[in-house]
RNA sequence: GGCGGGGUAGCCAAGUGGUAAGGCACGGCUCUGCAAAAGCUGCAUCGUCGGUUCGAUUCCGACCCUCGCCUCCA
């Protein structure tokens, strides 16, 4: 069995090995937030995805080390800052924390490094400044320094990576700002920008005047400053894959001649409600709003990794509701199998682990695993019921689910010791049921449900258990 | 216009040239004082039309619908 992935430079499933096939280490780059807003569920989509893979390459035996930026610089951010009178640290340092609680609520392990923009300019001009050397990148009369990619072709480089470019058949320029029309050519990308007085404190010295850093610029002098100039993986959003990725592995590859990225993965958006996220449509959602709705981080990112990366997926309320239920009948399961094990160890049921591995070795096909999951419980409920799991089997069973679940970080739903008025309820229902007063014994269920807690009669007797 | 994804039960979503995983919802049954939990069980001819084939949801063609990218949006 092999790890497999679709990578996008060939369009093609490909075996994944290491970029040095002798070691087991892996680099891997994901691009992440602009912090000028809270993180709404589509981004988040993307860091859990990365979030998976990066754990599944560990689950494989792989060390990796895994870098997530922050892009704390940004036209939207110089906006704002501007706006709000807040300065630029200070703007983006709200976001920055919130998307770190963010990235804690859904369960991801924090990326090994999260360099800032901000704190790279030094390597950023540094590869500018081999683009300008190599005569790839030159300075428009704006003052703003450009990558050309016609010089960059010229050198028996490829554009057009990720994507199929029919530069004629592009409908170009509609989006472009006012500031980029001293390019040579459209397609030409800004690896600085000259400062305008709309960027207010925002702005660096350079070789080539004050500015402030091109978008794409960060990631490659990022990633190739943490990572080294070629690593093994890079992730993002499919809409990142042109320009930005694109334009990164021209820079790069540009500056460095080396090759930049074995693999590139990208993960689809996301629907909400069956439609584009979108404000006035009221299905734009933020993690904030949903938490708000008293939605946990856990139900969440079950959700987000319910479906294959590489789909579009239809995130919905409905979904949500859907994924507390069957979470429900997993912690259930888990619930009973430690309740049998007791103290018992046992090494893991190898059986469980080969299926799941087996379905995620495949592109990460999330969505078959979680079939294999749910066969595996079903079938332990049977033997739980049935009375033919011993604690060996059980403990074996569950330190499977461990292994599983460092690859789907959701935990298990703690359980939480019943407070004294509580436990005292318990005890007036048996007491009740024991004299067969039932309306007397319901009504004290219906007082526990009031304060947060399930019954459950069981062979062993009653099972408190929390709403 | 160019390029690239999708259309599988009420909803979400895997998968395969030989009559379709899993989750949620819904119905029936078992268990229970009643519940809950759990188990059993019922519920789909896989967008449309053709073609290839002994046989296609899976391969080919056409069409319809839908989503994304096409210069700073995960």
């Amino acid at each position: 069995m092999a790890l497999k992935f679709l990578n996008t430079l060939s369009r093609s499933v490909e075996e994944f090995v290491p970029l040095d096939p002798t070691s087991n280490v892996v680099k891997m780059y994901c691009c992440g937030p602009t912090v000028y807003d809270f993180g709404h569920i589509g981004n988040f989509r993307t860091f859990v995805f990365a979030d998976l893979v990066r754990r599944y390459l560990q689950f494989r035996g792989y060390e990796v080390t895994h870098v997530m930026n922050i892009t704390d610089v940004e036209d939207k951010i110089i906006r704002r800052v501007r706006e709000t009178g807040l300065g630029l640290r200070e703007y983006v340092s709200q976001f920055e924390n919130a998307f770190l609680d963010d990235l804690k609520t859904l369960g991801c392990v924090l990326p090994h490094h999260l360099p800032r923009a901000t704190e790279f300019i030094p390597e950023m001009i540094q590869l500018i400044d081999a683009l300008m050397k190599r005569g790839i990148a030159y300075q428009a009369a704006d003052g703003s320094i450009y990558f050309s990619i016609e010089k960059y072709q010229g050198c028996g480089c490829r554009y057009g990576q990720l994507v199929k470019l029919n530069f004629d058949e592009m409908r170009a320029g509609e989006r472009v700002a006012s500031d980029e029309y001293s390019k040579d050519a459209l397609a030409d990308f800004a690896l600085w920008k000259a400062r305008v007085p709309d960027d207010g404190d925002v702005f660096w010295a350079s070789p080539w005047g004050e500015g402030r850093p091109g978008w794409h610029i960060e990631c490659s002098a990022m990633s190739m400053k943490l990572l080294g100039p070629s690593f093994d993986l890079h992730l993002g959003g499919e809409d990142l894959a042109f320009p930005h990725h694109e334009d990164e592995i021209a820079q790069s590859e540009g500056a460095t001649g080396k090759p930049f990225v074995k693999y590139w993965l990208h993960g689809a958006h996301l629907l909400v409600e069956g439609k584009k996220m979108s404000k006035s449509l009221g299905n734009f959602f933020k993690l904030r709003d949903l938490t708000g709705k008293g939605y946990g981080g856990r139900e969440i990112r079950y959700l987000l990794i319910s479906a294959h990366y590489r789909e579009t997926f239809n995130f919905t309320l409905d979904g949500l509701d859907g994924a507390r239920v069957a979470l429900g009948r997993l912690d259930e399961c888990l619930g009973k199998l430690q309740e049998l094990a007791g103290a018992t160890k046992a090494a893991p049921d190898s059986r469980l682990l080969n299926d799941f591995t087996a379905a995620l070795d495949d592109d990460l096909n999330v969505a078959s695993a979680w079939g294999t999951v749910f066969e595996w419980v079903r079938e332990t409920n049977r033997l739980l019921a049935a009375n033919q799991l011993s604690a060996t089997q059980a403990a074996s069973a569950l330190a499977a689910w461990e292994q599983l679940d460092a690859v789907l970080g959701l935990g298990r739903k703690g359980e939480v010791e019943a407070p004294p008025e509580v436990q005292a309820l318990l005890e007036e229902r048996q007491a009740a049921r024991k004299a067969k007063d039932f309306k007397r014994s319901d009504a004290v269920r219906d007082e526990l449900k009031l304060k947060g807690w399930l019954i459950e009669d069981t062979a062993k007797g009653p099972r408190l258990k929390r709403a």
